[in-house]
DNA sequence: TATGAATGAGATTTCATTCAT
DNA sequence: GATGAATGAAATCTCATTCAT
C-alpha cells in the first residue's frame, strides 16, 4: 500500500468518524440547533477539519442524510430479501417482515431521516430527494417486487405491486406514531406487534384471493 | 360597550394578528430559524408587544401550534360530519370525504402542524401532545364514529372503528408524500384524486361485505 | 378643607407611597437593576403615574436619596441630642451614643444611602452632595457641638470638635464592615457592642485629660 | 520556546489586555452599565473573544475584581514593608506610610475596588469575600505586624495590633471622603496631607507611651 | 494537514419612556 | 389625573466561518 493510499484511507476513516458523530446530533437537535462545535467534539476533531472535509454545515448535513439513507436502505433491503415465498411460509414470513420493517423504522438512523425530511425539506428540497433516491425508491421497488411474486405465486391478488407496497408500509405504521407518542415514549414490543399485525390483517383482507 | 370591553377586544384582535403572522413563519422556517423580528414585522407590531402578549418565543410557538390545531380540528370535523350515510349516497360521499380530508391535510395550517410535530416534538414533547388533544384525537374519534355508522347500516364491515379510522387516513395519504415530493412540488388535482381513490379502493376491499 | 387642599394632600400621599416603595428597591438592586416596573408594582400605581410625579428614573432616584437622607438625619440628630453632658453620666452616655449611631448606620435606610453614595456618585455627583447637605453635615455639626460641650465641661480635650466628630464616627465603625462582611452576614449584638466599644476606648484615650 | 508555550503566553497576554480594559470601565460605570461591547472595544478585541476567555460578564467581573485586589495588595504590602522601625526614623516613617497608604487608596484600582464592594456585594457576596482574602486581610495583617514591632520596640503601646491596624486605617481616611467629595473633586496634596496627619496625630495620642 | 484563536452577524430579551383613552 | 398598551434602543450571548501557525 502506498503512502497516498494510506492517506486516502485515513481520509475516508475520518469522514466516517465525522458522519457517525453528526447523524445523532442532527437527529436529536435538528439542523439549526446542532452546532458544528458539538459535532467536532463528538467526533474528536477540530472544527476546521470538518470544514476541510465537508465545506460547511449545509453540506455536512446533506452528506449525513445521504449516508443515513444508504445505511437505512441496506438494512431494509436485506430484510425484504428474506421474505419467504413458499406456500407454507409466505404468510408468517410477511408478518415477520412487517415487524422487521417496523423495527427498522424505529432505528435511530430512520428516526433521524424521518425527522430531517419533515423538518428540513421545506428549507432544502434536496433532503427529500436524496432520501428518495438512496432509500425510499429502492425499498419500495424491492418490496413491490416481492409482493408481485406473492401475486404470481397465487397467494395474493396484487394488480399494482408498487401501490401495494406503499399501502403495506402505510398500514403497518398507521398506529405507530400515536402509540409511541411520536417516539417520546417507550412502548412494549407486544403492543407494537399488535399494531403492526392489525395493519397486515387489513392488507391481507384487501388483497385476498376470492377462495380465501 | 365599556372601555374595558373595547380593550379586551383589542387585545384579542392583536393576539390573532400575531398568531396569524407567526404560523406561516414557523411553518416555513422551523422553530429555530423563525425570528421574533420577522414575526413582529409580519404582524405589524413591535417585538416587545409580542413578548408582552406571549412571554417568549417558546410560548408563542406553543400557542401557535395549539391555535393551528384548533383550526385544523374545526375544519376537518365539519368535513367529517357531512358524510352521507344513505344507501345510495354513502359510497360517493366517502370518496368525497377522502378528497376533502386530503385537501385539509394540504392546507398551510396542516402542513405547519405536520412539520412542527416531526421537527420539534423531540425538543418539546408538549408539541405532539397538544396537537393530539386538540386535533388528532377528536378527528379520529369523529371519523371512527362515522365509519361505525356505515358498519351499523350494513354498508361495511367495521369491527374496530378506531382502527379503521386510522387505516383509512393512512391509506388515503399513502401516496401523497411521494407524489408531492413532500410538498415541494405542485401536483394536479387529477393525480391527487387518483392517489386518494386508490387508497379508498383498498379500504373498501378490506372492509367489504361478503355479498359485494 | 377645600377640594384643592384634598388633592394636594392626595398628591403628597402618593408621593410618599412611591418614595417608600422606591427606596428598598433601589437599595436592594442598585440604580440600574431597579426597574420602574417593580417600583410601580410595589407602590400599587402604574408606571405613567411615577413619570407624572417624578419625571423619570433619575429624578425619582435623586428624590429617593434625598428623602432617605432627611429621614436618616432626623433619626440620628435625635440620638445625638440625647447625649448626657453631666459629670456622672457623660461617659456611659457617650458609649451609648456610639451604639445607637451604629444601629442607625445599620438601618435599611442608612445601608441604602451608603450603597448609593458609593455606587452612584461617580455617575451622578449630585447623589453625594445631597446626602452631605441633608444628612452628613448636619449630623457632623451636631456631634461636633456635643463633643465641644464635653470639652468645655472639662471631660475631654477637644481642640478641633469637627475633626473629633469625624474621627469618632470613623473609630466606632472601623471594625463593622469586616465584622458583618459588608452587611451580608448577621452578627450578634454582643460582638457589635464590643467592636464599637473598642472604637470609643481609642477615642477616649486620644482625647483624655492629663489627669485621667 | 515551543509553539504551545507561545500560545500560552499569547493567551495570558490577551487576558491581561482584557482585564486592564475591564477594570476602569467597571469602575467608572458600575457592573450593570458597563457593557461587554465597551470593554471589548477598549481592549481591542471582539466580544466573542471575551466570552471565550472569561465565559460571561459575571465571571469577567469577578476576575477583574480579584485581579485588582491582587494588584492593590502587592502595592500596599510593599509600602508597608518599608516602614522604618528605628528609634530616630519610625515617627516620620509612620507619617510617610500614612500618606503612601492614602495615595494607594486613591489609585484608580483602589477606587474601583471600593466602589465595587459597596455597589455589588449585595448582589454577589463573593465580591467582598475575594477582596478580603486577596487584599484586605493580608494588608491588615502586615500593618498589624509592623505596629506590633513598634510596640515591641517601645515606641508605642499596642495591646491589640490587629485592632490598631484597623483604627489606623480608619483614622487616616476619616476626612478623605468629605474632602474629595467622594472622589469627584481634585484636591491639593497639601490638604490631603493635613487630613492624613490629623489622623496620625490622633492615633499617636491614643497609643502614646506614658512618658511621651 | 490539522488546529487554536478570533470574529461578524444576528438571536432573544429587557426596560425606560410615551401615547391615547 | 391615571392607566393599559406599545415601542426604540440596547444588552448579553451564540455560532458558522476563517486565518495563521
Amino acid at each position: 500500500m502506498t503512502v497516498t493510499d494510506a492517506r486516502r484511507v485515513a481520509r475516508r476513516d475520518k469522514r466516517r468518524v465525522i458522519l457517525d458523530a453528526a447523524a445523532p446530533i442532527f437527529g436529536d437537535e435538528g439542523y439549526e440547533r446542532a452546532s458544528i462545535d458539538a459535532i467536532a467534539t463528538a467526533a474528536g476533531v477540530s472544527k476546521p477539519t470538518i470544514y476541510s472535509y465537508f465545506g460547511g454545515k449545509e453540506q455536512l448535513f446533506r452528506e449525513s442524510v445521504a449516508d443515513s439513507a444508504v445505511q437505512q436502505n441496506a438494512q431494509v433491503l436485506e430484510v425484504i430479501q428474506r421474505l419467504d415465498l413458499s406456500a407454507q411460509g409466505w404468510l408468517a414470513s410477511l408478518r415477520d417482515l412487517a415487524m422487521k420493517l417496523t423495527e427498522c423504522q424505529r432505528t435511530p438512523c430512520a428516526v433521524f431521516l424521518a425527522r430531517m425530511i419533515a423538518a428540513e425539506t421545506a428549507r432544502d428540497p434536496e433532503v427529500y430527494r436524496v432520501v428518495r433516491v438512496k432509500a425510499a425508491t429502492p425499498i419500495l421497488e424491492a418490496l413491490a417486487g416481492r409482493l408481485a411474486m406473492l401475486g404470481n405465486a397465487g397467494h395474493l391478488i396484487v394488480p399494482d405491486p408498487a401501490l401495494a407496497a406503499r399501502q403495506f408500509l402505510a398500514l403497518i405504521s398507521a398506529e405507530i406514531a400515536e402509540l409511541t407518542e411520536h417516539g417520546t415514549r417507550p412502548v412494549s414490543d407486544e403492543r407494537v406487534r399488535a399494531a403492526v399485525s392489525a395493519g397486515v390483517d387489513t392488507f391481507l383482507r384487501a388483497h385476498a384471493q376470492a377462495s380465501r
